[in-house]
DNA sequence: ATGATTTCATGATATTTGTCATTGTTTATT
DNA sequence: AATAAACAATGACAAATATCATGAAATCAT
């Protein structure tokens, strides 16, 4: 399970600039960091199950977490991977239902936990973190019926096409390489894409075979932004 | 265009008490009445476009709205379909973007319109508004998210079932048929099951032929909702 | 009502994607 | 380092759905 663990505060988090607290003043800032619990996980480890009922939020402080609904026989939907900064958690405990969807560590993740009466106590007493919480439910929102239209509409390569693009990050380090920002299984970018891993590896082989990109084990790195680019936006 | 019109205030609205607007309290809920307007939309009038910037919200006060988001070669993905006591336009208006979709009337619709600041106003003050809005997102949020995976994992007719049986209505008055609470084109309800409209009619012809549906007109009576909900929800 | 236009229905066929089976690689475990 | 387990890759084939074409029915505008 999770390994109790225990940092810093809100107000030296690095990722507060970008976080739905970015905006507390400081007094219940300080509150946040008095009641907020850290967790460890490792790779692979649940951070919470659909179908449980949630008893606060978590803000993810390192790593990342696949967001994923159980579908019939196994399969699983990947509705969202949240990164540093990210809130998890959010839409249940708004809504006060179960969750509608479990969350996994995809690497190594530390996440801090607020309890449920605080996050609503923050809502009622700063009217700027009510918005702020509005504004994640309205992005993620978009970006779900997005989704949707993607899902419904495009074939699997333009959906790679497209989430290799948006999930790429820059390695300047070492001479510039594009590739994924995390490493991930086949099975979970077929969980994120919505078809068969087969489909995937068929997609990816393809794909480097064309030169777009270049595969070492699990990673993925991108040669060709530009065709991507192309292929992402197709019109058919 | 839109036609304006006046009726009556948000008091005597019949929809009020399902509606975001129930927790009010009296003197802010005559400021909602005192500041909105109303207009009537003829069955295919556009109420908003994707990519235009929301000058405040809609509460529907009678009819049916598709909210819809255009794809590539015109073909579209309805994202959702707003009743009487439902709002639209929030997702954009919160979050400060432009439409993210279009919004067009399935018959004869009337709506109240609320001026954006009158909206944030309310955020403002009064709490337990800003919860209600907040539920709001999170309810369309889960939906769009089981909608993602209902698309990449279950078959058109699977989705169709479900389709038909969340859009039901009972009309007691003549012999307690079961049929869709609107009629709907062929091409709109694949527009929101996600496939090509031949799909559609192809699979309504086969539910018409094993007796689960009859078809008259546009309109679709459901005679077995047991085999539909075993449709719906069958473990393949 | 009548002609024009849109929507519905159906068949033939193509495309996309899924499923199952098999083998090769990588990663984890002892 | 050796073995086991999980994952990746690929082929053959099947299923689901899209596309295109054509005619029938319904709806709309005059």
């Amino acid at each position: 399970m999770s390994e109790k663990i225990n940092i810093a505060g809100c107000e030296d988090c690095p990722s507060l600039g970008e976080s739905i607290f970015c905006s507390l003043k400081h007094e219940l800032l300080k509150e946040v960091s008095d009641k907020k619990g850290e967790n460890q996980y490792q790779k692979g480890e649940i951070i919470f199950s659909e179908g449980f009922k949630p008893f606060g939020i978590h803000c993810v402080s390192k790593g990342k977490v696949k967001i994923y609904k159980l579908g019939a026989d196994g399969k699983d939907q990947i509705v969202r991977v949240a990164k540093v900064g990210d809130v998890i958690g959010h839409r249940s405990l708004v809504s006060d239902e179960p969750y509608s969807a479990s969350a996994e560590a995809l690497e190594e993740t530390q996440t801090c936990f607020l309890p449920r009466k605080t996050f609503f106590d923050l809502i009622e007493q700063e009217n700027e973190f009510a918005l702020k919480v509005m504004k994640v439910l309205s992005k993620d929102l978009r970006l779900a019926e997005s989704q949707s239209m993607s899902i419904a509409q495009r074939t699997v390569k333009e959906r790679m096409a497209n989430v290799l693009l948006s999930k790429k990050d820059i390695l300047e380090e070492q001479e510039g390489k594009v590739l994924m920002s995390f490493t991930i299984s086949r099975k979970d970018l077929a969980d994120l894409i919505g078809c068969a891993p087969e489909t995937i590896i068929r997609m990816l082989s393809q794909l480097k075979k064309d030169g777009i990109i270049a595969l070492n084990k699990r990673e993925v790195e991108i040669l060709d932004q530009v065709k991507l680019f192309k292929l992402a936006h197709k019109y058919r």
